[in-house]
DNA sequence: CCACATCTGTAGTGAACACTACATATCTGG
DNA sequence: CCAGATATGTAGTGTTCACTACAGATGTGG
């Protein structure tokens, strides 16, 4: 087999620069030329790479879930569930004010609504946050299979639950929320998970 | 002064059908093709009575929350801070999954993330989401005064919780989570602020 | 009925978009 | 050193975008 001109630039490297382009302007806002420039290469190279926008797109995706996989397994390693959810929601709202990326989160600011001709974008996106809702929910089984949440407790709402409010933080961070403002919501929140554990009336 | 020829449209009608347009493709996804079709008019009928594609959104994010403005006053008009978030959210779960309506909430939906030109899109709706917020802290403020909150509670962290709540609640309704699956996050949010109501240990 | 002002439909405008043809450059296998 | 294969840079492609010029239509005030 025939090996050809190498490719001069670092995929992973060009990727992390895609990621920031879509994080920051949607997957819909972020042009071609931005991301091209961005990523250091000419269109063709990209298409090369890449195949198209959109295949750009699942590439930063699996790239960022990947990197996030790692500090996912550390949260559902948290002795309680209680202090999953707390791990969880205060590391969300460092991570989503660290000035080293755009704020919020790659997995609602790539896009929420799309025009015609994008429409599975968001349900892409959707189905890397239903990811990260499984890992909790089979967290959540667990804890209450251990006794750790009450008997009454509904691992799979809880789950939806820290799901939803890391979303709503990820859209206030977006919006300027700084991260004590993030860390109250979070404080509050964590309450709520707080009720459904054992040993609380 | 002189009248000339009067418009053939409704200007709220016209603009009912527009919000749908932008709630369901975003600001970005939305084209002005789209929306004249959707709303009945030609091209410059829509330039001359908002001015642009931005004024537009603007018009129709002002009827929105004209619209909304009513509900919220009810929502605050609960006797107890925990009435107020559980009927603020359990509004949210049935008004999201409503078939009336597109999925989730015009003021996330309409655009988190925008491209280069449409910077202060994502402002807007940010502001208009605010307003939420602030009204929810006001009464949260209410609720401590009267001893229904506990003392060491933070009325502004509070109203901060139900607003990523229920902005997180709108994205996983726009991804298909269907009434019963928001319902239940409703029931746990509320939860978060019962446990800061007084009475409870 | 006339001067004027505003709206409407047709038919475009230039600009920006995602994407690519093509010639050239740089590699591997023989 | 040559043949085949893949990557790169230049310079475009057609399409779609937000927006508008213009002419005709329909109203008001005098």
């Amino acid at each position: 087999m025939r090996m050809g001109r190498p490719r001069e630039f670092d995929a992973e490297t060009a990727l992390d620069q895609a990621m920031e382009v879509f994080w920051r302007h949607g997957y819909e806002g972020a042009t071609i030329a931005q991301l091209t420039e961005a990523m250091g290469i000419n269109p063709p190279s990209l298409y090369a790479c890449f195949g198209n926008k959109e295949g750009l797109l699942k590439a930063a995706l699996d790239r960022y879930t990947k990197l996030r996989g790692a500090w996912m397994d550390e949260v559902v390693a948290a002795p309680t569930a209680r202090d999953v959810a707390e791990r969880m929601l205060m590391g969300i709202a460092d991570k989503q004010t660290d000035p080293a990326n755009p704020p919020g989160c790659l997995l609602v600011q790539g896009g929420i609504a799309c025009g015609s001709g994008s429409e599975n974008v968001p349900f892409e996106l959707a189905a890397r946050r239903a990811q990260n809702e499984d890992q909790l929910r089979d967290r959540f089984v667990r804890a209450k299979a251990e006794g750790d949440l009450k008997p009454t407790s509904d691992p799979a709402a809880l789950a939806r639950y820290v799901s939803a409010v890391s979303v709503g933080m990820g859209v206030m961070a977006s919006s300027g929320a700084d991260r004590e403002a993030l860390r109250q919501v979070a404080d509050v929140a964590v309450q709520a998970v707080e009720a459904q554990s054992a040993g609380r009336t």
